[in-house]
DNA sequence: CCCCTAATACTCAAATTGAGCATTAGTCCC
DNA sequence: GGGACTAATGCTCAATTTGAGTATTAGGGG
C-alpha cells in the first residue's frame, strides 16, 4: 500500500472476580508496569472481539472468562502509550484500544494461582466507602482538591462527584472521579502524560498521588468498568455472574457492598431480593456463619431470562 | 510491513433531531441503498474519534452536531459489509465500525435542508406503541414471531422481548427485539447476510419484511442507539439536547413520547418533571395551543451539573 | 442451660407512584 | 359580551415502595 501508518487495535481486559473478601482484578505486567491484560487484535485469525479477548486472557493468564461484556473503545491520541508487550508495533502506527468487562465467578483455587489479583481499591482508595477507614482516603486528598477548587464551577464539579455539601454520594460516577482528579494533577499518570507531552520535564512536584498508578490509561480504563459495573447492577442481574452458585443472602449483600464500595441496610437488602424474584432457596442451611445458620439461595430460571431487571441498594445510614 | 492486511476504522452516526412530529435521523446514501452518515476514521489526521465523527458529518451533510456519545464498537466479521463511499478499501482489509450517537436539538430550518432525514420508526415499526396505529405493526408479525417460536425457550424469548403473556414492554430492549427478529429471518438483513454467506443463495423466501433495511449492519447499530437513548433518558438529562431551548411541558413530553414510543401520563409526567428541579419556567407564555396558553420552560442550571439525574417515565394505562 | 452471634421476621411512618377529577385561561363563534 | 371548546394546570386519594428500627430465633460454645 502507501505510508500511511496501521491503526493496531488493542484489546484490554478488565477481569473481575469476586475473592471472599471483595472484587478482585486479574493485572499483568512486572513490577512498576503493572497493567490490564492486554493484547491485540489480529484481523486474520479472530472472527470477533469477543473470542480475541477470551483468547488472549486465556493464554496469557491460563484463566477461562465467563460473562464477557465491551466497554468503551479508546482512541485519543496522548493518553495512550505503548505498551512493552503489545507486539510489533512501531511509533508511526495509531493504537486504539478496545476495553472489555469480564465476570468471573467465584475463583476457584486452582485457577488463582493462574495470574496476579489484586484488589480494585488499591487503584481507587477513595471508592471504597464501607468503614470509616475507607472514608479518611477522601478526608486525605480534601486539602488538595481544595487547593484546586479555585473557580465556583471547579467547587461545584467536586462537590457533586464527591457527594459534598449535601450532594449525594453516586457510587458509578468512578470515571467522573477520577478524570476530576486527573486534571487536578492529584493521580500520577496525570504528571507522567504531562512529561510526555512536554518532553523531557520539570522534575515532578513533590506530592502524594493517591492510588497506585496503572500502565498506560489503563486506570482510566478501569475507572470506566468499575462505573459501568456499579451502574449495570441495579438493571441486570449481572451480579450473579460474579457470586458462587449458592451463596447466603449476607454473602451476596457483601459482594455487592464490595463491589459499590457502599453499605447496604441488610433487612432492607433481603427485603427487596426475596420480592424481585431472583433467587430463590435452595434447601440447605450454612452453618458457619458464627450465628443462626443462614439459608443458601441460588440464581432463580427467572434472573437468566434476558430483560431480567436488576438489584435495588437501599442505603444504610451513616 | 508485511502483507498484514490493514484494519480500518469507520465510524458511523446515528444522528438524532427531533422534528415537530419526533425524533429523526440523518441518513445518507442513494435510494436502495440508505444508510447512516459514515467515514473511515484518519489515523494522522484525528486526534480523537469524536472529532473525526463531528468532522465527517459536517463535511457529508453540513450539519454541526451538538452533544456526542459513543455507542459501540462492531467488528464481528460476517455482519459488516462493505459500504461503497467507504473510501479506499479492500476486500482483504478488516473493516472495525465505531458507532456514535449524536444529538442536535431542533432543526433549525437553514440546516434541516443539509441532508435526508426520516422518521426512525420507518426502521422500527413495531417500537412505536404510542398509538393503537402503531401497536398494528406488532400484531402484523405474530404469526411469523409464532411460527418461528417452536421451543418453549423461544418462545419465552418472544415473550419477554415483545412484553407478551403479562410481561412488561420494555422500551430501551430494541437490540434485543431487533436480533431476534434477525434470528427469526423477519428483518430483510437477515436473508440478505445468509445469502452472502451461502454464495448465491436460493431466491429469497417470499415474505414481507418488517421495517425497512439499511445498509450494512446499520440498523442493528441504529437499534443499540435508540435502545442506549431511550434507557439513558431516564438517568441523565440528555432529552435537554434534544429539546429546543424553550419548551412547554407537553411539548417535552411528546418528545419523550416518540422518544420512547409510549404513551406517558400527563399529569404525573409534569409532576415528577417539576419536583426533579430540572426545568425552570422562564416567564413567558405560549399560545398557540388551541386551549389554555402553556407555560414555557427551560432546562434549568442544575439540570447541565455532571450527574445531575434523568427523567421517570410514569406510564399511561391503555 | 445460659450467652453470644447472626439470620430472619415484623412494624410503622415517609416518600413515591398510579389514576382520576376539578379548575382555569385562552381561542373561536355567534 | 356570552357560551362552547380545548388544553394546561391544580389537587386528591389510594396503592406501592422505601427507610429505619425493634423483636425473634436457631446454632455453637462454655
Amino acid at each position: 500500500m502507501n505510508a500511511t501508518p496501521r491503526v493496531i487495535i488493542g484489546l484490554s481486559a478488565v477481569v473481575v472476580a469476586a475473592s471472599g473478601k471483595g472484587p478482585e482484578l486479574l493485572l499483568s505486567g512486572s513490577p512498576g508496569a503493572i497493567g490490564l491484560p492486554f493484547g491485540s487484535f489480529d484481523p486474520i485469525g479472530h472472527r470477533t472481539f469477543e473470542l480475541a479477548v477470551r483468547d488472549f486472557v486465556t493464554s496469557q493468564t491460563g484463566f477461562a472468562l465467563g460473562y464477557v461484556e465491551q466497554l468503551y473503545t479508546f482512541g485519543d491520541k496522548g493518553r495512550e502509550a505503548p505498551v512493552a508487550d503489545m507486539g510489533q508495533s512501531s511509533d508511526a502506527d495509531r493504537v486504539v484500544s478496545v476495553g472489555y468487562i469480564a465476570l468471573a465467578s467465584s475463583i476457584v483455587e486452582g485457577q488463582r494461582r493462574a495470574g496476579v489479583w489484586a484488589d480494585w481499591y488499591r487503584f481507587f482508595p477513595w471508592e471504597d466507602r464501607r468503614s470509616t477507614a475507607g472514608m479518611r482516603a477522601l478526608d486525605l486528598m480534601m486539602p488538595d482538591l481544595n487547593a484546586w477548587a479555585t473557580t465556583t464551577e471547579r467547587q461545584s464539579r467536586v462537590a457533586m462527584a464527591f457527594g459534598l455539601h449535601g450532594q449525594s454520594w453516586q457510587e458509578s460516577q468512578v470515571l467522573d472521579r477520577f478524570e476530576l482528579l486527573y486534571e487536578a494533577g492529584l493521580v500520577q499518570e496525570a504528571q507522567r502524560d504531562r512529561a510526555k507531552s512536554k518532553g523531557s520535564a520539570a522534575p515532578a512536584p513533590e506530592r502524594a498521588y493517591v492510588g497506585e498508578p496503572l500502565v498506560s490509561d489503563h486506570r482510566r480504563i478501569l475507572a470506566t468498568a468499575m462505573g459501568r459495573l456499579r451502574a449495570k447492577i441495579r438493571y441486570r442481574p449481572i451480579i450473579f455472574d460474579l457470586a458462587p452458585v449458592r451463596f447466603t443472602l449476607s454473602e451476596l449483600q457483601d459482594l455487592v457492598e464490595a463491589l459499590c464500595g457502599v453499605k447496604l441496610h441488610k433487612q432492607n437488602f433481603r427485603r427487596t431480593l426475596e420480592r424481585s424474584g431472583l433467587v430463590e432457596s435452595t434447601g440447605a442451611m450454612h452453618g458457619e456463619t458464627g450465628g443462626r445458620p443462614a439459608m443458601l439461595f441460588t440464581r432463580s430460571a427467572t434472573s437468566r431470562q434476558a430483560g431480567a431487571s436488576g438489584l435495588s441498594l437501599p442505603l444504610a445510614k451513616r
